[in-house]
DNA sequence: TATGAATGAGATTTCATTCAT
DNA sequence: GATGAATGAAATCTCATTCAT
């Protein structure tokens, strides 16, 4: 347990209010004062802490930095590298959800917003390269580039996660570690599944 | 050729401009001015054809009718039968990509889109109806449902081709036939490929 | 009956039906667009007819020129005069109830209606001239001024008969000639009424 | 005097302001701007303790609410009471004469301001009650109804007292006590005068 | 460290009015 | 004689941001 000064308490809450919001809500409609008040601060408070709301904006995706040390990926077969891969993906993203909610949102309409996500989402680990080795190889079929094809896996995690919670109204996250390996295996064996493989 | 009378085609033309708009620069950082001068119309013009902005919007993504008439696909392989939907969803998503690409992004933050997106996204068709009934069978594995299912194309297929048009800036489109070919064949066969398969 | 040419039947129908809307809902509250679709024509045609919307607030409350030739008062008691005077007035009142409601409630804030308004209302006649003649001999007591004793017959006719159809929501018109008279005997002879005096 | 924080202050500035330029111009004729700039604060500020143009006339006609004590009026001959009824009633308007303008005004147009002036204007006291008994009885003639009665005051007084200072442009008002009392006592006596009476 | 008070700049929206046909 | 189409000018309202305290 981190001991933090009163001011940099405020500002987490700050931060960690604002990321909810823009997830939720979208950064152009979420108001200074809305923030302000789900955290029982003044606005000026705000602008104490950050130069402007784009500045907010920015905090509230800057990574987590805790960085997966995974090596020693070359050994696995084709076959669990894209299960394993596929699987710690929808994992982090979920586990960072608001972040790459907005981070993959904004994008498209902000060049600083648009940098990070190319920092963050395409910082090449061990896994990315064995993954893309085995492409070039010609191991793994249809699927051209370990960039495009995680930015497949993000947005239907989180197409898929918000649509069953905002359009089927459901409470329980649509992710279960079953449908997680689900949907790991319909990739890596189609849908036709493992058993159909000799 | 349609006739058009001068009125119903600057309305039109508004419509238009507006969808690129959205689609590209966001609803909310889309201003009606810049709307009006990229039509030019006045500001006063938009008004006289729409009741408010998000009235504007509402129009952008009103569905092409043309309802393709998709009937007997009970006798086609299982195989055929997904290759073909995730082909077909595909061309159609970027047939209307703008449209799909406002839907898909405001259908969380209002009301009225979302009723848009789900009346117009989720229309079953007689593909759509085989196809659950083959998951339900067991025949098709790893997917739960035919909506989610399609929620999934719907966000790859955007997000892939918008992140090779911006992030990797190419000019020439992300789907070709034969990728759009390919990513059906991955949900079908897996990574392994057809010919694996026996 | 009178031949009046397309034109001028159009030009008349507009003055109706804004002289109607600008009674029931002010001048500034009433749209040009609300004039011409409730005339159904369009508001083109308004401004082929008059030069501005003033002016045709201005046609709507121009006199009906019919002038009562009042003759003959002289010889009249006073309480017949007064009673006859305030009868008169309020049918007076009541007949061009639309024209006297604009007029009462534009005249603060225009010039030009208020000058209407001072040449419309207080032209003196016989009647007005008899009673002030009374009034000065202090035969008529607690009036000063025949033209505010006036203002105030408007004012609470106006007020009366608006309230009673507004607030307590009455189809029937206030006024029945038994309460006109009511009131004009409530000015001669005061609550106690007639039978009181001598 | 009662000590007001300076946000308080500015919003009763506002409030009062706002009020005398609704009660001369009207409310559709006064901008916003015109407010700002006569109470030195930008129109932003208005908007902060505002929520609409509206909402600020709501404000400005919310009652005085310093409630007469009127008891023991049923000893009062009818005379006594009708005269002191009228005269109470004239001064109560004329110390609020900018709210009961813009009351009186604004309430044909707006449901809202409608429910306020109800509220406002027909709350029931001792007074109000004992004149409608004694009209019941036929103890005072010519006049049907309480609620009617006070309209036909509140009317004559506006406009007397507008018509005064407008038309004739006089800068002292034309209600004396007096000239009060003569109203006052016309309604009791008739325009013989109080000495006709036996 | 925090905020009450205020605002500049700009957004959306309104509406009387014009004009070519 | 009439109007479809368009708009300039201005209104109301919004919101991120500042600053004295």
């Amino acid at each position: 347990m981190i001991f933090l000064k009163k001011g940099q308490q405020t500002k987490e809450r700050i931060i960690n209010v604002a990321r909810t919001l823009f997830a939720t809500k979208g950064f152009d409609m979420t108001r200074t004062n809305e923030i302000a008040s789900a955290c029982n601060v003044s606005e000026a408070t705000i602008y104490k802490y950050f130069d402007s709301k784009k500045d907010l904006l920015l905090a509230t995706i800057t990574p987590n930095e805790k960085e997966e040390s995974e090596d020693g990926t070359s050994h696995l077969s084709t076959d669990d590298l894209v299960e394993n891969h596929v699987s710690t993906m929808i994992k982090k993203i979920l586990e960072n959800k608001e972040q790459f909610s907005i981070l993959f949102r904004e994008t498209q309409f902000d060049q600083d917003i648009s940098k990070q996500y190319v920092d963050q989402i395409f910082r090449p680990n061990a896994r990315h390269i064995e993954i893309q080795k085995r492409i070039d190889s010609g191991e793994i079929q249809y699927i051209s580039d370990i960039i495009l094809f995680n930015v497949g896996i993000i947005s239907f995690t989180l197409a898929l996660s918000t649509h069953y919670e905002i359009h089927q109204q459901k409470k329980e996250p649509y992710f279960t570690s079953e449908r997680i390996k689900s949907i790991a295996q319909l990739l890596v064996y189609g849908i036709h599944g493992k058993q159909k493989h000799t």
